[in-house]
DNA sequence: CGTTAATTATTGGGTATCCAATACATTTAA
DNA sequence: TTAAATGTATTGGATACCCAATAATTAACG
């Protein structure tokens, strides 16, 4: 798996990274998944997949946490959302749209525009 | 000003910040602001302004890139965003959209749903 | 004019996230 | 059966962001 194999890049000028829990708790709350499994969707989303050394440290501390549980399956530890999680994440959800609603509206004016131009 | 003097709170499931450069290079992409006045722009769609310790030291950072210039006029210093700086914010914006998309049109169709149900 | 408020900027310590490396376990492929 | 692939988890060091405290400067207020 190379790494630049994403159909996004994260620019330069600024660090994109961050808000870890949010996206597991995110990706969680739509379906079970075990570790890699996360990281890959992660990766195909922000086009940078979070190493072993990242995810498994935030996956344990949302467990001590009660956000989430897990349970291992062969050689996979699937995790799983708890009541806690999905509350905690609908609300986190809301925050974000919230906080970052802005930058995209303005996107979206700024793609409506374009389409009138072309008019 | 008291600290939750905000309209919107931040959630205690997971961390939301971070992000700072992309935030004040969006901002200054939009009006040249002293560093104040960016802490506070940024805590009106937070609920959380970077104290001092945390908005000066990235300020000086994206100086040193390039991405911003300052002048001080009285006590205020004003922060302006470089050409490089303004191609950049195009850049991450066009990014932040695509990496984080799918939550805000989730969101969406999860407020639209609500709609109809009203009906 | 003195006092208060606002702004700047730094420092020290903390935290979430991050990478790279490593070792081990389980599954899959040859 | 062995080798390769995949998944788990930890450790150590790094980085962006964070808070609180501090000191200096300038502006506003009474």
């Amino acid at each position: 798996m190379p790494k630049g194999n994403y159909d996004i890049c994260p620019p330069e000028c600024c660090d994109m990274r961050g808000m870890l829990s949010f996206l597991i708790l995110w990706l969680l709350s739509k379906k079970p998944m075990y570790g890699q499994e996360l990281a890959k969707e992660i990766g195909k989303r922000r086009g940078t997949k979070p190493n072993p050394g990242t995810i498994y440290p935030a996956l344990k501390e949302l467990k001590k946490r009660g956000l989430i549980r897990s349970k291992k399956e062969g050689r996979a530890t699937n995790y799983y959302i708890t009541e806690k999680g999905r509350k905690g994440i609908q609300t986190a959800c809301e925050y974000f749209c919230k906080a970052f609603g802005e930058i995209f509206r303005e996107r979206m004016h700024i793609s409506a525009r374009k389409a009138e131009q072309i008019h």
